[in-house]
RNA sequence: CGGGGAGUAGCGCAGGUGGUAGCGCGCCUGCCUUGGGAGCAGGAGGUCGGAGGUUCAAGUCCUCUCUCCCCGACCA
């Protein structure tokens, strides 16, 4: 390719809404634009990175059994509502009519629709197990799209699904996608961690995430040097020791706590530490409302209390809710005397003594409140958000933390799906049984940003040869120079010829133009030709690497084509992780 | 959804108190230049996000609306 024939817009000044480098870079070097807020054009440079990944996905997949095949964008809401996620799933879905008023959504996922071709589909046990996967645009109406490709609300993803009889033939399948995830991830060049995400401890029921080293993730990691333990922060239980307080019960007291509402000020106020006050959280699922408790300096973990509740659809209820249920601002809400309410607390709560609660009264607090003589817990448990610093779940030793990209997820889903749909199969005595279902997700067009933060310098990108949108660039110095010319055109046919993806840099702009575009977009190794044409030479530099060797351009088309070669195959960006 | 900010040329931005629309980069033409975003000269390009209003006069003031960005999203 030319430069000069190439549509790569390229940018000297960062775009006013990147916050951080890979979108940044990927705007500035003409690899994407924005059309609106989390949505994006692919240009060419920014198609070919992505085929690329997108290959390599699709290569991995081929080669541990996985069918490629292709789901629709436009999902029946029918669908969605036989599994409950049509108001589960709810507010991030794109959602649509037609002419008729029959309502659809973009699909965000797809196990619904897969479910339902299997459920057509497969009648006998003979024709399990069965692995599928499509690469195609996905839709997600995030809360607030940013940072990029890397919460977009229209972006590229694998999602894979397998279907079995047996629980064994399932465990088969998410090992070979995880050896699968690990291959990519290594042709991709990206740092990673494997982590977990789920306890383990609900149904047999396993879930990983492979998470790519970034400052800027969104995804706290956890893990433990000692043991090797690596979990979301979300999905770590809580294995430590509460103190038992061993104090004489006081008498109940109600006191007035004008305006102070938060575990800060009720602290302050009271001149208490907030370990001697209990967090009362109201949220709504299925069955009502629920109470969360745990102690004031600790926070809850959403996702533990969904998973102890066995009730996805919970969350935190408004303040409207709770005035109007129980005539209380939230703030001053606490266990004493509430009615209607499902009562869990976390184990930080069990050995309290004279804590403080809501006076479920405005502007009042309960001091010296006492478990079993006040009010009643219906259910313990864990609750905790694991932080830095608490116990490693496995051997005990402290908890580190990092960040990193969520770029793949692999979960065990059991019959979940398939018993919603009612998607059974035959097995050998005749019965029916629900499939056994795993799934299998991968971000595609994350992947392309993952590695840019990874790979950049204050200059540009510094492309990995896999995803290189092209490997050479050829920096002809002065256009005007007709042997410079000669000598560019004469090493862009020999690559060319010998199939390696160079851009050939002819345009008529100054040299300084040149190395600043070619080192924004990252070509992983530049032939400057430029003076020493003179003398016989030209000069190669690998994008990472100040240094700068050069190259006789005198011998044989296939020597200077085995030097450019060598040095393409010694080419190893540092990442910056 | 709550709070804050912003929509003016392709990009980045400036335009007290109302008075004929500006700068830098980019773009076009010519000359010149070519090892790290050159120089000179000349030029093109804007219904000032949209609608309504106040006024002799609105980018500027008022109302409504759309979009975008940032922070937060209930931790009681």
């Amino acid at each position: 390719m030319r430069f000069s024939r190439l549509f790569a817009p390229t940018l000297k000044e960062p775009p006013s809404d990147a916050e951080i480098k890979s979108h940044e870079y990927l705007v500035r070097g003409g690899f994407i634009r924005k059309v609106t807020a989390g949505v994006f054009d692919y240009l060419p440079l920014g198609k070919r990175v992505l085929d690329k990944i997108w290959k390599i996905v699709k290569e991995e997949m081929d080669a541990i059994g996985a069918q490629e095949m292709l789901m629709p964008i436009i999902q029946p809401a029918e669908l969605w509502k036989m599994t409950g996620r049509w108001d589960d799933y709810g507010p991030t879905m794109m959602k649509l009519n037609d002419r008729h008023g029959r309502e659809f959504t973009l699909g965000p996922t797809h196990e619904e629709v897969i479910t339902f071709l299997m459920k057509n589909e497969i009648n006998s046990y003979k024709q399990l197990p069965v692995t599928v996967y499509q690469i195609a645009n996905k839709y997600r109406d995030e809360l607030r799209p940013r940072y990029g490709l890397l919460r977009a609300r229209e972006f590229v993803m694998k999602d894979a699904y397998s279907f079995h009889s047996d629980w064994e033939s399932l465990d088969e399948v998410y090992q070979d996608m995880r050896k699968a995830y690990q291959k990519i991830m290594e042709r991709v060049s990206l740092r990673y961690l494997i982590i977990e995400a789920s306890s383990g401890a609900i149904g047999g029921n396993e879930s990983h995430e492979f998470v790519s080293l970034a400052p800027i993730g969104e995804s706290n990691v956890l893990y433990c040097e000692k043991c090797g333990y690596q979990a979301s922060d979300e999905r770590t239980p809580y294995v430590g020791e509460y103190e038992k307080i061993e104090e004489e019960e006081k008498p109940l007291e109600r006191v007035s706590t004008p305006g102070v509402r938060t575990v800060e000020q009720v602290a302050s106020f009271l001149g208490v530490g907030p370990q001697r006050i209990v967090k009362s959280l109201l949220y709504v699922g299925r069955r009502g409302f629920i109470m969360a408790m745990i102690r004031g300096d600790l926070e809850i973990n959403e996702e533990k209390l969904k998973e102890v509740m066995k009730d996805q659809s919970i969350r935190l209820a408004t303040p409207e809710e709770v005035l109007e249920k129980f005539g209380v601002p939230i703030g001053f809400i606490g266990p004493v005397g509430i009615e209607d309410v499902y009562i869990v607390a976390d184990e930080s709560v069990r050995y309290l003594k004279n804590f403080v609660v809501g006076g479920m009264k405005e502007d009042t607090h309960y001091i010296n409140a006492n478990i079993g003589r006040d009010f009643n817990v219906d259910m313990w448990a864990d609750l905790r958000m694991a932080k830095e610093g608490d116990p490693c779940p496995v051997c005990g030793a402290p908890l580190k933390a990092t960040k990193g990209i969520e770029l793949g997820h692999i979960f065990k889903l059991g019959t979940k799906y398939s018993e919603a749909m009612k998607a059974f199969y035959m097995d050998e005595k005749g019965d029916l049984k629900p499939f056994i279902m795993g799934c299998y997700g991968w971000g595609v067009s994350r992947t392309m940003a993952a590695i840019v933060e990874q790979y950049h310098d204050e200059k540009g990108i510094i492309w990995p040869l896999s995803v290189a949108p092209y490997t050479f660039i050829i920096t002809v110095v002065n256009m005007n120079k007709k042997e410079q010319v000669r000598v560019g055109e004469r090493i862009y046919e020999i690559l060319s010829r010998n199939g390696e993806e160079v851009v050939l840099d002819d345009r008529m702009v100054t040299p300084g133009v040149k190395f600043n575009d070619a080192d924004l977009i990252g070509f992983p190794i530049r032939i400057t030709v430029g003076k020493s044409v003179s003398s016989g030479k030209v000069e190669v530099k690998m994008r990472y690497s100040d240094e700068r060797v050069d190259v006789s351009i005198q011998g044989s088309d296939s020597q200077i084509l085995s030097k450019l070669l060598e040095i393409k195959r010694s080419y190893s960006p540092p990442p910056k992780v």
